[in-house]
DNA sequence: CTGAAAGCGCTAACAA
DNA sequence: TTGTTAGCGCTTTCAG
């Protein structure tokens, strides 16, 4: 009777085939300890002629292993984009309780680079199992991915990356493409004459700028298809909702023919004071970002269009497909995971 | 030394903390067996002050059960939509391998309702754990499900349902919903004057027409935005790619200043030899689904809009959420669970 | 109706 | 460098 046929195959199968014991088939798999070459050899051809695939639950079960990941991400106000990722690593992390992983998750200032650096101090000092932030300041976050790397801890970008680094992952919508969608639906409608882009006042201020990207596949693809078109730039304060709606109205008085606006960041939400109190018929907004915020103006007809994925499902799966990675060895498909981007009218932005 | 107090608690400390054995934690917790109301009584309070949730990896690995999961879907030729619905069932069995759960898919002709009861008894039969189907003939998959009922095999829906039923889980799209989000987007372009919707020879034969509430949705949205508009009609045959040709050529002859083309089912790449031989400025396209040969189309301009979802997604997450529940006893949020309906156009079903 | 005990497949500490 | 062995937390006979 040949047992070994007919059942899955087991650490024990594969050492009896190999002829060694079972522990030494365990290092071989994980690399714990040296093992001959010679050894080696023969354990890895027994893995593969009985096809053995670890047990995943006696795995877990047996190695009281605790497995803690950190997150680094911007510090955030309520309804805030980076909320919303939060609940997604959140949400991750419940899932993967069984496998008795731990996350922390670090804030950081995104006006202060002291504060990434600090908290990515903290981070090396509780030496976790991986990490997973976003890259903003280009060096700062190099220096600490290289000190990760130096530690043997495995990362993975959120949002945005940096090309040369040794990530494990990435996932994040191509914002540059995501802008020339938000043009083209911006324009698709009708006749576009000028348009006006609203930004954040914060933006001209300090150099970190993670919406350039975006912006600029927005005004390629006008420029490209709309050479005649101009496109009017204000920036409002997000604190100062009067300021902005004197802006806008401001703004409207001097150009009434503009019908067209676009805000490539996260918060078209901003505008809906203007918005309600002036209607206009021929209006086309477009913005980014399923916060609630937005959605709520796509509902009340106010925005006529938001470019967007689920945010908190982009790092719910960044923090699944790295946790399996990390504690079950599961290679992920792709490295660069570019999530796709939907487009959002008032006809099916329910269930969402 | 409180062991109990810093780690998470086992049966053994439920035991401990009931006066009783570990087998009749077992019990009470998933009812094997008989036990006195009083014990039970004990158990189940000392599950809760402990908040005791069982390790499913231990449980997992001392348990050998195996969970069969049968299917029941149309059958198909390469490259249709239920296909996809197979390719998506396949991988959520993939990835829950390790809980040895096998997957039995059945497939019954959508003309002959005498083969889906023959399948039905099938699976009857081999007394499954589970069973997702879809819910075309009304009386025999009625009848089908009284029958799980019976032996206490729970069920679920895929892309269409019997509300009356006991289901455990559906997942799938608002059809009529989605047939006026076709609607909008086939007339948001330009001036709309007549509509041309393409259909298949086979739903005017017989009953079962699984499209027909996109439909409604597709005429009713036009009849009350568009009263003026009228939506001609014509009938092709899938098969017949020349008869299509005629067909399509014909009417376009008597109807020149018909632009405005739909199909509400998922196979607008029927028409693409059409479109192709003969190209309109002015023509927009709508379909439905995420087949290859439709995202074909939307790269090559000749379909603009297609409606749809992950179509494999829908059916992976089916199987996930359902297999949780059975296996891992974890009630999922919703009951019906409504997939948001995707726009894509050129401009965004790369990465899709 | 209830308790005792032998594993499930793997890990890790300890020997050799 | 390798083998041995005691569990991990739970399920499931088998006795009682």
């Amino acid at each position: 009777m040949q047992k070994a046929s007919n059942k899955t195959p087991t650490v024990f199968d594969v050492a009896d085939l190999a002829g060694v014991s079972r522990g030494t088939v365990d290092r071989v798999l994980y690399g714990r300890g040296r093992v001959s070459h010679e050894t080696r050899e023969k354990v890895l051809s027994a893995i593969s002629t009985l096809n053995y695939i670890p047990n995943s639950h006696a795995s877990q079960l047996a190695s009281r292993k605790e497995y803690l990941f950190c997150c680094l991400i911007p510090e955030y106000s309520k309804g805030e984009y980076w909320e919303y990722m939060n609940t997604g690593f959140l949400e991750a992390a419940k899932d993967f309780s069984s496998y008795s992983l731990k996350l922390e998750i670090y804030y950081y200032n995104q006006n202060d680079v002291a504060s990434f650096v600090e908290n990515s101090r903290k981070i090396l000092e509780s030496s976790p199992s991986g990490v997973i932030m976003n890259a903003v300041f280009r060096d700062e976050v190099s220096l600490f991915a290289h000190k990760l790397e130096e530690k043997g801890i495995p990362y993975a970008f959120v949002d945005n990356k940096i090309d040369e680094l040794d990530y494990i992952l990435y996932h994040g919508v191509d914002p540059y493409k995501s802008g020339a969608l938000g043009a083209y639906l911006l324009t698709a409608r009708n006749e576009v004459k000028d348009i006006l882009m609203v930004r954040l006042k914060r933006d001209s201020r300090h150099k970190a700028d993670p919406n350039r990207p975006r912006r600029h596949g927005f005004t390629d693809y006008v420029e490209d298809h709309f050479p005649q078109c101009r496109i009017h730039t204000i920036f409002i304060d997000p604190e100062d909702s009067e300021g902005t709606m004197h802006e806008m109205e401001a703004f409207a008085r001097k150009n009434p023919d503009v019908h067209h606006i676009v805000m490539t960041n996260s918060r078209v939400f901003l505008l809906v004071d203007y918005l309600k109190k002036h209607p206009d018929p021929q209006r086309i907004v477009v913005g980014f970002d399923d916060l609630d915020k937005n959605l709520d103006a796509v509902r009340d007809g106010l925005v006529d269009c938001l470019v967007t994925r689920h945010i908190s499902q982009q790092s719910y799966s960044s923090l699944t497909s790295f946790a399996e990675f990390v504690i079950l060895g599961r290679k992920p498909r792709h490295r660069n995971h570019f999530v796709h981007m939907d487009i959002l009218t008032k006809m099916n932005f329910d269930n969402y």
